[in-house]
DNA sequence: AGTCTAACCTAGTGACTACTAGGTTAGAGC
DNA sequence: GCTCTAACCTAGTAGTCACTAGGTTAGACT
């Protein structure tokens, strides 16, 4: 993944392009976008910052690049997952495998989504709006079960949003926390998410709810 | 809150101290810690930089005294109120109303701990460190109720851990998502966290989980 | 082998940062 | 009213940042 070679390489556009996305991607993960300067990132890349401008606009255009591919992975996630005939239950605890899966295998993509972006206003409106955008897609396939809808929208509009604000605040806890972690079974995350989230949910639903 | 008099006046050193504290909590909430400059700090309290390292050794003290501040505050939440003889739902539930009643009176102070640091590795942490001791305050508070350590922390320390987690995502996501939507009544931010938490671990307990 | 594109470089610029040395002055205490 | 402390200032330093103008050269293609 990260590239540098010793005897420094020439490669064609597409590959050194690949190789910066990679190097961002970690450093943007670990250390957030103000933290990750493009020195840094062509250092990592194994070239000078000038080679970055050959390829992206700005730090803010490659940002946003990688914030866009990386949530549309993630939306993928969902859009493949939460389908199928079985029951509402099914369908949550395939998704979530299928979503801690996705970052098991990208341990910096997640990463780099969940972070604050802290500091630069104009960033922080890009990931919301980028993030938002997500949302609406996750929410829409939510919205077209209609079991599901029964259970999660109870009541309406902001019983919905609050409902998933409660699932991304547990699955970008768990995510986060698993990072450190790692020695815990993927299985073992899961099981967590859905005790957290679905056993809450559907006890509510079923008039068993506190307030 | 913010102070800035228009003719400038000259404060006593632990009122001008105050002042620098608050625009300072306002700034790191707003920007993070990167994103604040003690320029702007100075500014919003209404002097010059200097004056900043009149009261605070650096940006990184400065930082570390609010941290620790604000952590005691929210710390001292859950020490009055997750107490007493009634049935541990009662006790939890009474703690998350306080947590958000604190979150509702100092809008900057909540927003400045769960903000990201973002950047400098120092600063993280820093912040890892605070927030782990408060950590560990409030859980020893879980440890000591027999009922409560029993539904939490069923797998023993993992498991506590990962409730720990859960609990951490929820309340810091709805606490985030409610400054955006001040118009929501606190009892319903409530509820929502008593349905998604309590709920979903009791019947867990039971033997209605997941996995 | 020669050509020419584009991948890559050196050497900067200007803006912003945390932080400081040393001087000025308001205003409390006598 | 005078003194003297400390609250406050001006005017910097050195470092870092994103970004760029313009030149060099590897290596694909003929």
């Amino acid at each position: 993944m990260n590239v540098e070679a010793q005897p420094r390489k020439r490669m064609n556009a597409a590959t050194r392009r690949a190789s910066i996305e990679d190097a961002a991607t970690t450093l943007f993960a670990e250390r957030g976008y103000q933290g990750a300067s493009i020195d840094e990132i062509a250092r990592r890349s194994g070239v000078t910052p000038p080679v970055v401008y050959d390829h992206f606009a700005s730090k803010q255009d490659l940002y946003r690049r990688l914030l866009e591919r990386h949530f549309a992975e993630l939306r993928g996630v969902w859009r493949e997952n939460f389908v199928g005939g079985d029951p509402p239950g099914q369908r949550v605890a395939r998704s979530f495998d299928a979503w801690f899966a996705y970052i098991e295998a990208h341990p910096f993509a997640g990463r780099m989504l969940f972070r604050d972006t802290t500091g630069d206003p104009k960033i922080e409106a890009m990931h919301r709006e980028v993030a938002a955008s997500s949302r609406g897609a996750i929410m829409g396939l939510f919205a077209d079960q209609p079991d599901v809808e029964k259970v999660i929208g109870s009541e309406v509009e902001q019983g919905l949003e609050m409902a998933w604000i409660v699932m991304r605040g547990v699955l970008q806890g768990l995510a986060m926390w698993w990072y450190e972690h790692p020695q815990v079974p993927r299985e073992r995350v899961v099981a967590t998410a859905m005790n957290a989230l679905w056993v809450g949910w559907e006890r509510t639903q079923a008039g068993e709810g506190w307030g």
